[in-house]
RNA sequence: GCCGGGUUGGCCGAGUGGCUAGGCACCUGAUUUGUAAUCAGGCUCACAGGGGUUCGAGUCCCUUACCCGGCACCA
């Protein structure tokens, strides 16, 4: 006889075998008719699950965040259904909910396509309206495996057998069909609702191996109900306007062609953008102390070598060679070796440290064509690079100011949330494992020093170093590191870099290589989807357009831009004859924030009226109260403008 | 790199194997105009490259390049 405690505190005894359906059965007829699934002691299970001793119960009812994922992992299971029912010989793999929706990788010799999706969402459709519903079975180990063999379902019999041993193998059933589960799952088929729509079909590698057997994966979406998707799916349409390489070309920031694959040919506008970001960021590593370089593009192969990076990072270099000389050189894919050939030079002392010694380091990278994407993902880019040559005992208090420089420079850009992870040794490393054992346990530390919170990425930290990613999201969801720590034990041991203790003895010092931004490149293209283009003031490439409304104020259009200008802004003038309405909404589209009206009643009086993108009132001011006001808005937030308060 | 889908003028976008829409932009002329599109006329080597099938290919087949969506890889 449990004892089931509800969440407002209550406790209700019951006769017998328990469910969450008797649960809800006794606390009203609507909760019984509600209920889809129960939170029991915590751990998520089937409605009709048995309680067998006290618990604490909550019901999960359609509105619950917790019915959004059932729904979507039921949906996987429905259209795994539904494929296998009209295309047999299909075999089932994997099917997880995901953000926003699910996917089911598939195994057949005829990958899908979206020509296969009205099929499959119709005959989803008719299986959702059987409302079959699930039924929970535990097998045997061996049973279970010799079953999906004999159905030919190797797949599934293959992760049967690298489940632990202990492991509950549970299956589910829904009418005639079946799939190993762990569940739970909703009442029935009927609980996946109709808001639902598959979206796209990928190859996905069988476990995410490369060297596996390429999967056939549709992705779906699915919402509690109908406006829900309807919502999604604008909410996806709204992404696409803000692409940023929709916005690069509409804006005229930049243009891509294949006889540069991978390499941004920016415009003047984009160019000016770019410009205004890297002065940003000089200023604020000069005021953090540190002191800026600028290493070869072009070294020759043998310091690659000593590096690591010919043997760890040959298959992403681009080499190069000339005819009159039996040299290889490389296109430098990081900065990380020049530094180190800096701080080589001469003796350092222990004094000299923390040397933070930055770069704006071009880097090339002969990426998978496969990865590229727009300027986010590309073969040539600009990292606001630095390493900080310091040692074991200044890597806590480095991770904090770096920690702390990057969230404030990530707030100046309009990203005042962003994710970090943290990425431990990779399989593909230079270093011993004591010594990455000491780089990770330093990196560990410096983030509790610090206070920072991170999710953990097993086996993706760089081949000298694990590190921490700074990550943010671009407009459709997709999530980009953008700065980086990475703690470094093994370079400065293989290019015999070192300084002078205080005892005298010669010392390995530890490299942190860190970047903030990441790549310009990247970084801008976030930038350019967070604000779909409309830039703030102090960002935007084209800040002011002087416009005239009749020819004989163009004198004094070009004498107000001359003015703007020697206050530093960025200021086109528009004299063409078109009526000002053209005028205002050619500048307006291109996301102008700025247009400076100016008709004869603004030459006679010396004033112009400013017209703020988006907004429909007009401010009209003296030429000098103009100019200052905008010098005054176009100050960037690190030199005390108005973004930053 | 792998799987799938694409590639039609500067941009967007129609086009059952049979004379290649349309819109925006651009150019010319008229209009001197007061806050998100003035009117009229005109122009452009547009079917990604190569090969094939066919009396005939933007349309069907093969192939290369690039792009897009995922996967893998990564700033």
């Amino acid at each position: 006889m449990p004892a089931i405690t509800l969440p407002d505190g209550s406790v209700r005894r019951f006769d017998g075998a328990v469910t969450g359906t008797t649960v809800a059965e006794a606390i009203s007829p609507g909760l019984a008719r509600a209920a889809l699934a129960m939170r029991c002691d915590g751990e998520l299970r089937d409605l009709v699950a048995r309680i067998a001793t006290d618990a604490t119960v909550t019901l999960i009812t359609r509105k619950d965040p917790e019915a959004l994922e059932l729904i979507r992992h039921d949906a996987a299971h429905v259209m795994a259904q539904a494929v296998q029912e009209l295309f047999p010989g299909t075999q089932v793999t994997i099917g997880p909910a995901i953000e926003n929706g699910f996917y089911y990788d598939f195994a057949r010799n005829e990958p899908f396509t979206p020509e296969d999706f009205p099929a499959i969402e119709a005959r989803m459709r008719e299986i959702v309206a059987r409302d079959d519903k699930f039924v929970r079975e535990e097998w045997d180990r061996d049973e279970a495996i010799a079953f999906f063999q004999q159905r030919g379902e190797k797949y599934k019999a293959e992760l049967i057998e690298d489940l632990p041993e202990d492991a509950v193998i549970s299956l589910y059933r829904q009418g005639s069909w079946v799939d190993l589960c762990r569940g739970p799952h909703l009442r029935g088929t009927g609980d996946v609702g109709g808001a639902f729509k598959l979206t796209k079909v990928a190859g996905a590698y069988w476990r995410g191996d490369h060297r596996n057997a390429m999967l056939s994966r549709i992705y779906g979406t699915a919402w509690r109900d109908q406006k829900e998707l309807d919502s999604y799916l604008h909410m996806l349409e709204e992404a696409e306007r803000r692409d940023h390489r929709r916005i690069g070309r509409e804006l005229d920031l930049f243009h891509l062609q294949e006889e540069a694959v991978g390499s941004v040919f920016w415009h003047p506008k984009g160019w000016r953008l770019y410009r205004t970001a890297e002065a940003y960021m000089r200023r604020r590593l000069d005021a953090a102390g540190y002191l800026e370089v600028k290493t070869p593009q072009l070294v020759d192969r043998s310091l690659w070598e000593r590096s690591g990076h010919w043997e760890k990072f040959r298959d992403y270099m681009f080499i190069a060679q000339v005819e009159d000389e039996d040299r290889t050189y490389a296109l430098k894919p990081m900065n990380c070796p020049g530094a180190v050939m800096i701080f080589r030079q001469g003796v350092r002392s222990y004094r000299d440290l923390p040397l933070r010694l930055a770069e704006f380091g071009a880097c090339h990278r002969y990426e998978p064509s496969g990865a590229l994407h727009g300027i986010m993902r590309v073969r040539a880019f600009l990292q606001d690079d630095a390493h900080i040559f310091c040692t074991e005992e200044q890597v806590a208090d480095e991770t904090v100011r770096f920690v702390d420089l990057l969230a404030s420079i990530y707030r100046d850009f309009g990203f005042p949330e962003f994710k970090v992870k943290f990425s431990d040794r990779p399989a593909m490393r230079a270093g011993s494992d004591a010594v990455w054992d000491r780089a990770e346990q330093a990196l560990k530390e410096a983030c509790a020093t610090a206070g920072v919170e991170y999710t953990l990425n097993p086996g993706e930290g760089a081949f000298y170093g694990p590190k921490l990613e700074f990550v943010l999201r671009d407009a459709i969801g997709r999530d980009w590191q953008c700065g980086t720590l990475q703690v470094d034990f093994v370079l400065p041991e293989r290019l015999d870099a070192e300084y002078v203790a205080e005892d005298g003895g010669r010392r390995r010092p530890v490299m942190l290589h860190r970047a903030i931004l990441g790549s310009l490149e990247r970084f801008l293209g976030i930038v350019i989807e967070q604000y779909a283009g409309r830039f703030p003031f102090w960002m935007a490439p084209l800040q002011v357009v002087v416009a005239t409304i009749v020819s004989d104020a163009d004198a004094y259009a070009e004498e107000v831009a001359a003015v703007l200008r020697a206050k530093g802004l960025q200021v086109g003038v528009d004299l063409s004859r078109q009526k000002i309405n053209a005028k205002v909404r050619d500048h307006s589209v291109q996301h102008v924030p700025v247009i400076a009206v100016v008709g004869r009643r603004e030459a006679e009086n010396r004033t112009v009226a400013l017209r703020r993108l988006g907004g429909e009132a007009q401010e009209v001011l003296s030429l000098e109260e103009a100019a200052a006001l905008l010098a005054a808005e176009a100050v960037p937030p690190d030199l005390g403008g108005p973004a930053r308060a």
